[in-house]
DNA sequence: GAGCACTGC
């Protein structure tokens, strides 16, 4: 047993000390990086190369891009040939669409900000940058809507903006509305990604002349997972959709705001869909918390990409008491009701009499270069093999530069690709001397950091790049330097099937706005080419949109979410997309079945308030909760086994070339006879008990020490959160060291125990012809490869996910004895 | 003997 003396206070925890007294600034300077960095996978990256470009390179936000925009303008009239293309945003009247009468036309007060800065003292950087940067703003295409914004929310509550990449729509807004008379509270600017929300605040911060965060002059904060950077004085506040619906919890009726703009809805996530049910109770004054306000006025953005904006309308006008649209039989003249399905006509939506004045919308347009897009004349049966082709044709035919992006389904068709090309290049290439070399490279999430990075580097002189990518190029990160686009059309798509209680993660189609996303990834420095491995017909009969992921997911999360809310009736909350019954059902009878309800009346219980708290699943949520019982007793390795579950996969992929038998030993050395579960908690344990140079004992042991990392950053989360739930108390959590302990026996089984307590339906059994079946539905199950318990045939197991790819699989196997099942559902909690 | 798209509290 080591003991944890001063001098051995492990690696991180220490450095992590010595941060909290250092500035922003220097935060991101120091040999550490924050939080938030090191979860853009990008942050080994950060230390060594320059901070700027980092941020540039990711997607985060319109803004950034209008840097280079504004940098092409000052290349001089040259570039007017290709001068950017509005795209079929276009509105010629715009302007009408918002409030009648724009009072002052002149945007967001120029004077004033220009006084602001007359008035700082020239030495201050941050006003020359603020002074510098208004050009920038005054350039975007939604500066000329200033006023309108800002007198549409003069009048009415909801506003609901379209604007497409370009418009500068995620950094202005705030901007034009925090001075007016009505904004006496903060205004929030809700993100689905912790980067762009973090980019965005920084961004906005400079174009606003103060410093972010929590100093007293700070008029911008963010706050995201693991980095809450808001400061008292804070009058934007950037945060991820996930922290604004947390906020709910303590305060439902957001009193600290006047203003909540929703960005990129059309991404329609489960927390966008969920935040909208609420701020619709709350701007309409219909639901119980909105009496919290006790009057004070809330105004709700709601900003999306798509021109699309009818159903955000009909959807808030319904909560004002305006039937949906949909309701209303259209006359055969009535082309505002005519053409909402129809996506090419896309014309100015002047708002109709019905909306009586309450909501107004408005449209601003992106700015894009434009695309030529080819088709390919016959579907294909092999997309690889046809991206193959194109690719080498574009290098052949395409001037330098312009690098390719090609997006495609997962890892595995992406590696075979990447070696299919090179090993066409020595032919194709020494055949026509002439053309330039190819470099060829990956991008997908499984990547490390720098595998990842390697797409941000320019490429060596007289070389084409090819990258070959997943989705994470479609919203996640903007690759830079790409004139080409190649879109296989596919992707790979999670449903969760309610009938089986399983997750199925298939190649499907695509969506029309997915294509057309992916498209524009193409024009975003230059005209460039988009070429579809698919047919024009095909492309026509494709979805127009995604299926919203509230449609696709188990329902449980979403359920307790609202339950935690206040929300008693969850089947008439007002959601966008209603899910079907019997996904709400099976939801509500899960937390049934984990006590997070009331079985009298179905209300939310004071075990589901508790789990409701923490950022898990119910199941893993309920299975902390019932490793937190003194009798259980294991509620820090449970911690640690969950943190495994809620991070990448820990375990990096043993390939048989490149493993040492060395690592393999150390490898097979945390693997635990019980199952998947004890054998994560033995390497947490491990990984934490390592005191002098936990990457290379994780580089011994393949284990991957950026998941690790983060397992550590959720397992602290985690535990400070059981303690303000006082399911440990803080001497407990005091007492708790990493010292490398066995586990015994009983606690073994207590762990599993309370993981059943929180997977009911997750059980097998062996059946006598050798396979599992499921108690609940009697499926067969396979367990899954990657399991330590691959091959073995046990009593029974308990399994943290059901998957269907080629087969169904369970993943994450633990042994378990039957006659733990009445000992685990019959006791009280 | 499989092979996991992407986010988020």
């Amino acid at each position: 047993m080591s003991a944890t003396n001063e001098a051995g206070v492990p690696h991180g925890q220490k450095r992590k000390r010595e941060e909290k007294d250092v500035s922003n600034k220097k935060k991101v300077q120091s040999d550490k990086p924050p939080q938030i960095y090191k979860n853009l996978q990008l942050a080994e990256s950060l230390k060594d190369a320059p901070k700027k470009p980092v941020y540039k390179n990711l997607q985060i936000a319109e803004s950034l891009k209008a840097q280079s925009k504004a940098k092409n303008q000052l290349l001089g009239k040259s570039q007017k040939a290709e001068k950017p293309k509005f795209k079929n945003l276009q509105i010629a009247e715009s302007q009408k669409t918002v409030a009648n009468g724009a009072q002052d036309d002149e945007g967001p007060n120029v004077e004033s900000q220009k006084q602001e800065y007359r008035d700082n003292r020239p030495q201050n950087p941050l006003a020359a940058r603020q002074k510098n940067l208004l050009e920038v703003r005054q350039s975007l295409p939604i500066w000329s809507q200033a006023a309108n914004i800002r007198n549409a929310l003069l009048e009415n509550h909801v506003l609901i903006l379209a604007g497409e990449t370009g418009s500068g729509k995620s950094t202005q807004v705030p901007q034009f509305l925090h001075t007016s008379a009505w904004c006496t509270g903060r205004i929030a600017v809700t993100q689905p990604r912790r980067v762009a929300a973090v980019s965005l605040a920084r961004r906005v911060a400079e174009e606003m002349g103060t410093p972010l965060g929590k100093s007293p002059q700070a008029l911008v904060g963010y706050n995201v997972r693991f980095d809450d950077n808001v400061g008292k004085n804070n009058k934007v506040k950037f945060l991820t959709e996930g922290m604004l619906l947390q906020e709910m919890l303590r305060d439902p009726a957001l009193v600290e705001y006047s203003c909540v703009v929703v960005d990129e809805v059309h991404e329609r996530s489960v927390n966008v869909d969920l935040l909208l049910g609420f701020l619709r109770g709350l701007v309409t004054g219909t639901s119980e918390a909105a009496k919290k306000r006790k009057g004070k006025p809330l105004k709700v953005v709601v900003m999306s990409a798509t021109a699309d904006t009818e159903k955000l309308k009909d959807f808030f006008s319904e909560g004002f008491g305006e039937p949906r649209a949909e309701d209303n039989i259209p006359a055969v003249n009535d082309t505002t009701s005519l053409n909402k399905d129809d996506a090419s006509v896309e014309k100015p939506q002047v708002p109709s009499a019905s909306s009586s004045g309450k909501i107004s919308t408005c449209f601003v347009e992106g700015r894009m270069y434009p695309v030529q897009t080819e088709y390919l004349s016959e579907p294909t049966r092999d997309f690889s093999e046809a991206a193959l082709l194109q690719i080498f044709q574009i290098h052949r035919k395409e001037p330098m530069p312009g690098d390719v992006l090609v997006f495609l389904t997962g890892g595995d068709v992406i590696t075979n690709l990447q070696q299919a090309i090179e090993d066409m290049i020595p032919n194709v290439i020494t055949r026509d001397s002439g053309l330039p070399k190819l470099l060829v490279l990956p991008l997908y999430a499984a990547l490390s950091q720098a595998q990842q990075q390697a797409i941000f580097s320019p490429a060596p002189p007289n070389t084409r790049k090819v990258i070959l990518a997943t989705n994470i190029a479609e919203t996640s990160i903007t690759v830079p330097g790409v004139r080409f686009v190649i879109d296989s059309g596919k992707a790979k798509i999670k449903q969760f099937r309610n009938r089986l209680g399983l997750d199925s993660l298939l190649v499907k189609d695509i969506s029309k706005s997915s294509a057309i996303q992916r498209q524009g990834r193409a024009g975003r420095e230059a005209a460039g080419k988009c070429i579809r491995l698919y047919t024009k017909p095909n492309f026509e009969a494709l979805e127009k949109d995604a299926v919203p992921e509230i449609l696709r997911c188990d329902l449980s999360s979403a359920v307790l979410t609202m339950k935690a809310r206040g929300v008693q009736d969850v089947m008439s909350f007002p959601l966008l997309t209603r899910p079907s019954r019997e996904a709400m059902e099976r939801a509500l009878l899960l937390l049934l079945q984990l006590d997070a309800l009331n079985p009298e009346d179905g209300n939310i219980s004071d075990l589901g308030r508790k789990i409701a708290r923490l950022p898990l699943t119910p199941a893993h949520g309920r299975t902390i909760v019932a490793a937190a019982d003194p009798e259980m007793g294991c509620l820090l390795p449970v911690i640690d086994i969950v943190a495994c579950f809620n991070s990448e996969n820990i375990f990096v992929e043993i390939k048989d070339q490149d493993a040492n038998d060395e690592a393999r030993e150390a490898r097979n050395k945390l693997s635990r006879r019980q199952g998947d579960h004890l054998t994560l908690l033995s390497a947490v344990q491990a990984y934490a008990s390592e005191r002098t140079d936990r990457k290379q004992w994780a580089k011994q042991h393949l284990i991957s020490h950026r998941s690790m990392q983060n397992v550590m950053d959720v397992r602290k989360q985690l535990r400070a959160q059981c303690q303000q739930a006082k399911l440990i108390t803080k001497e407990e959590l005091a007492a708790a060291d990493d010292d490398l302990d066995t586990v015994s026996e009983s606690t073994g089984n207590n762990i599993l125990k309370c993981f059943l307590r929180g997977f009911p339906a997750n059980v097998a059994r062996l059946v006598p012809d050798g396979s599992y079946r499921t108690i609940q539905g009697h499926m067969a199950v396979a367990i899954h490869p990657s399991s330590v318990l691959y091959s073995r045939k046990l009593e029974a197991i308990l399994y943290n996910e059901f998957v269907y790819t080629n087969r169904t699989y369970a993943r994450s196997v633990s042994a378990i004895q039957m006659n733990w099942l009445e000992e685990v559902y019959a006791a009280p909690t």
